[in-house]
DNA sequence: AATGAATGAGAGTTCATTCAT
DNA sequence: TATGAATGAACTCTCATTCAT
């Protein structure tokens, strides 16, 4: 202990650093147009200092989009620990999902970013298996809160949990970017249309679809 | 007229012939890999032309996303023009949404592009009133099938038409892009997951939420 | 004709430019320490128009030593043309390889870098095939004039043509190297040596062992 | 003498090591890819360490072409030391040249790379006086043997030794560098060449001129 | 003496855009 | 109107060297 350890910590924060100088700027910037030089200024490092904790670009934006969905799912995690029926903890667990992208729409565009784009995360890239790991104890949750309300009698006994539990994701995330880029969507629309209510009551109408 | 006209003609061909171009590359290449050498050397105009009838890269790709989404609006259209019940008309536009994307997946995937990036059209952007009027229609016929759903009893009577419209369009959105993403989400997940009845059971779902 | 040729005329001239330029900072800089930048700048061009004429730092390089030995090759087809027997053909040769070099050692080192280091031409590139038309050719000379001299008495009757024209070649490029670096080489030497009649008398050398 | 004494045969020794560890990796690599890290890697020691034993690049890259010509003079100095006439000792060089150039292509590039470019050692260079006095000892030899030639009779009497012995070397570097890049001349020839025989013939000749 | 994390200047290359013809 | 040669700023990434520990 001593000497090395904390050489190891320092290295850990470094690293964690510039990670939030990144994704500050990714943020402020999008993707594209976000440059390396301007990472390392925001993280007060040097360029190179950049290529000694990750290998380019792409990997510092992978890392980052990772990190978000990673708090994400944790967040899930939470929720659904809380107990209740299990059409209760469906419905914590999509709440918890559109709260958190109301709240950090900036994170949870980056989290979901891989949806879109195709970038593409390599298997043995550091994190990644923690982040699957994750991400399947989050669908397993979710899937154990439908397998509950199937036999307590608060959900629908004829869904597959596996897939509902896909659907209800994909389906919150599309409502959720309508949501996030209200203004254009508005724009292209010919009648004003509330764009508060949308978000809470897609989800009283995804558990009218699923409730017994 | 004669000579004037002929000329608009052209230029409009010229236009068109261009954006074709522009869209196989970009269908190809990804956004950000397409380069306006290649655009021009299939559109076979010089590079200096392109710049004639575009201002430049971003208004092509937006110019291509409109038109693309343009065409998916006119299908619906015709989708809903049918005839039939309120919910036989939300089912057919939802269907309709459905196969299109899952038959012209990149095309698909370039019409909602915009909904994730931060691109945004101007809105005296040549073409972007008739895109505006076509999609209000659209809109208007899947509102008036809810409607017409409320009132002939094929749907529930308490739903907001404008608002569910919406809510249907975002969360299918949703689930055809995990569809379209496959493999990477499968590659997030701990368990596989049956792909291909994800859609046609979420529209199953969704009708069943809003059926009297 | 007019505009088209101009225009092919004019390409041609600002590549020669181009290449004026970059043999002038190779020669002052070494292949190493040339830049991009410096010779873009020594051209008087923007480094893109490199790019729109060499493929990149090496295709210059390469088409430099390439051109450079073109002319040697060139000053050996004279000054084997000029007639006489076998013997004064093959010392001409030898005297014009050797003038050549010690009048423009920069250049004579571009033209046979080829032969000490890495770098490897591509044998579709542009000009190998006239450049190596024309190393034929001049081997094709020598290869005449050794034979010429076997025949004519003035030359060993039971030497081989070809393989003496490449000995002749290697030996003669390796005294001149010396000649050529000769501080570097008196640097390591304990006495010093006449560099001046090293060259001359070596040429002397190679006919006496040749000569019937 | 004890600590003192060993620290310093360590350093000689950890000196060594280092100089080894980059001869393989310049070997490997060339001189422009060889990079500080690998060869601080390849010789298990930090990169700092490095600068601790050597100034810079260069330095190493030079210290290593200088032992290696080192170690070459060694071998004449050895070839020529076994007696017998003027033009057999002549000979024996020659050919110990030869050989060790045919078995360690490589290594002997690396020895006589200063011929060919720029780089230049500082004569207070350590290791650069044990050099010269090598190179030196070897180039008396070399004198001698011609001189012994002379007066028994087996060699002309009319040559200058000391240049004799640059021309030599310089002639047998130069046909060697021939036949080492073999597959690099043999593009640029229009007709297959024996380059079996080349180096060896060339001896033969060389010695036919020199010989009463 | 030894380390190795940090540096930062600078490399080669790309490409959207302009403009003289 | 159409061209395409020219531009040059901006990009990502490398690596010899330094220096606090």
């Amino acid at each position: 202990m001593g000497v090395a350890e904390r050489r190891e910590r320092e290295k850990a924060e470094r690293r964690c650093c510039i990670l939030d100088a990144a994704e500050r700027v990714f943020l402020t910037k999008g993707l594209a147009a976000a440059t390396m030089d301007e990472i390392a200024h925001e993280a007060e490092v040097s360029k190179g200092t950049l290529y000694l904790y990750f290998k380019g670009k792409d990997e510092l934006y992978l890392t980052i989009a990772q990190r978000a969905l990673a708090e994400i799912v944790q967040l899930f995690e939470d929720a659904v620990a809380r107990g209740g029926t299990g059409l209760e903890r469906v419905e914590r667990l999509m709440r918890a999902h559109c709260s958190f992208a109301l709240e950090h729409g900036d994170r949870f565009r980056i989290a979901t970013s891989w949806i879109t784009s195709d970038y593409s995360v390599a298997d043995d890239s550091p994190g990644f298996g923690e982040y699957k790991a994750l991400a399947g104890k989050m669908f397993h949750r979710a899937i154990e809160a439908i397998e509950l309300g199937k036999s307590d009698g608060t959900l629908r006994p004829d869904l597959d949990a596996s897939r509902l539990a896909m659907q209800l994701w994909g389906s919150t995330l599309g409502v959720l970017m309508l949501k996030l880029n209200a203004p254009e969507v508005a724009r292209r629309m010919p009648q004003p249309i509330d764009v508060e209510s949308l978000v809470p009551t897609f989800v009283d109408l995804a558990l009218l679809a699923i409730k017994r």
